[in-house]
DNA sequence: CACCTGTGCGACGAGATCGTAACAGAGAGG
DNA sequence: CCTCTCTGTTACGATCTCGTCGCACAGGTG
């Protein structure tokens, strides 16, 4: 029921009561804010500080809050920072035009101190969810690298090394057709695209070993093979 | 200036008016579309299908959104679903209850289609990784040539690699009429205009392929062949 | 209407591509 | 030495793809 713990939001108005009222719930949520008053300020100290997230109000004076969103996505410490609009102005093109874009939300003053408090849990949610474990995680597919075992519906799959390469380097990149050249070179180094039925024999001992969810390794004619994250009821017979 | 490609969303709705119309913009941002009408059906289609994003009504006949939305969260499959909660109800008090749920975003009817396709490219952006797809658009028919699929109104249509070369040559240049000796030079490499039925037939075969849309291929005696981005209704009987 | 030319369409066969079973060798372990 | 597992290869069959053919049909012309 709290931010994640430490979470670092920067917030931006040119009014201290709006700052001094919104860093007041944040920190209650176990927030670390800092307030800063306008444009200049937002850029040195986003570089800086690198915060998980950025609230920008739209009216500032000087440098107005388009532009500070324009630079902030120019420099490279800064750009993927998430950033919450905030403004006066509640008419759809405003809103429309904020999150043209790129801002991750568009709240309208005045603002219930909650709903943005909640607002910006929805964002972190989302944006820190990258994962730092050495998992590789789609649907219920679960490698566990350390280890080397796949788990699959939470049950072990025993696949050999030569297995678990193969399914790894599909699973990094999901819903990708990689071609059999690509996979030839990849788990066996091979650097000719040799006619051999090797692949196809590993494809099938995989599809062999993973029963029912088989159908999560999909085959492109012509093209090579893939990992589908939502494999069609139909394809599984 | 797109959203992910191929990213399924599902969107949910009693009102078939509000579903069609997400729908065409969804879909003309290259995205598959799944629409339901009912609580029960979310939460069947969200556990198969895995879309990416779930759009979804609080007031529904039978169950209503609330507990819609708690099933999906008690469910493993569902938990990391995104979802954007739409209403009609514009109270404060609505808009925190659901983000307070945990929902990712809150949006009240009426609202902007556009404006509901910027909010939810923003939490895709936020949830997966973007990648940038060279692809090819027309109205309602969107090409990802990386994994080689068309999309029409948000449905998949599965071509074969001819076909595919075939169609994208036409999309390349829609309504511009391309003769025969071209295409069996762009597609096959053909440089004599062979008098054989080949084009025919895989035109037959495309035109089969995409059913009502087949239409968007059309016909000129002794000229050859064209993509119609908007074919007449009465030549689609 | 008769005629001609160009296109639509179903069917077929050759070849490409993939799935599958069976086999043989390499290596580990007892 | 034997056994077991893992691996790569081969052979064969099933399936899919694609070009061609033959004929039907439509549009234009005289």
């Amino acid at each position: 029921m709290c931010l994640n713990r430490m979470s670092r939001i920067l917030i931006v108005d040119d009014e201290k009561d709006i700052t001094d009222l919104v860093t007041l719930h944040l920190s209650q949520e176990g927030c670390e804010v800092i307030a800063v008053h306008n444009g200049l300020e937002v850029l040195e100290t986003a570089a800086k500080e690198r915060p998980q997230l950025i609230v920008l109000d739209i009216m500032l004076p000087g440098m107005d809050g388009w532009q500070v969103f324009r630079n902030l996505r120019t420099d490279a410490r800064t750009r993927s920072i998430p950033v919450l609009m905030l403004s006066a102005r509640s008419q759809p093109r405003d809103r429309i035009n904020g999150l043209e874009m790129g801002a991750d939300d568009y709240l309208t003053k005045p603002f219930s101190p909650r709903e943005l408090v909640l607002r910006i849990r929805a964002i972190l949610r989302r944006s820190q969810k990258v994962s730092i474990s050495d998992e590789l995680r789609v649907g219920d597919f679960v490698v566990d690298r350390q280890n080397m075992v796949l788990l699959v519906d939470g049950k072990v799959a025993d696949l050999t090394s030569t297995e678990m390469k193969l399914i790894c380097f599909m699973m990094a990149n999901p819903d990708v057709i990689h071609s059999r050249g690509e996979l030839l070179n990849a788990v066996w180094g091979y650097a000719d695209d040799t006619h051999s039925r090797t692949l196809d024999t590993h494809v099938k001992r995989l599809r062999d070993k993973l029963g029912d969810h088989g159908s999560h390794i999909g085959t492109v004619r012509k093209q090579g093979y893939l990992f589908v994250s939502n494999p069609r009821k139909d394809a599984a017979k």
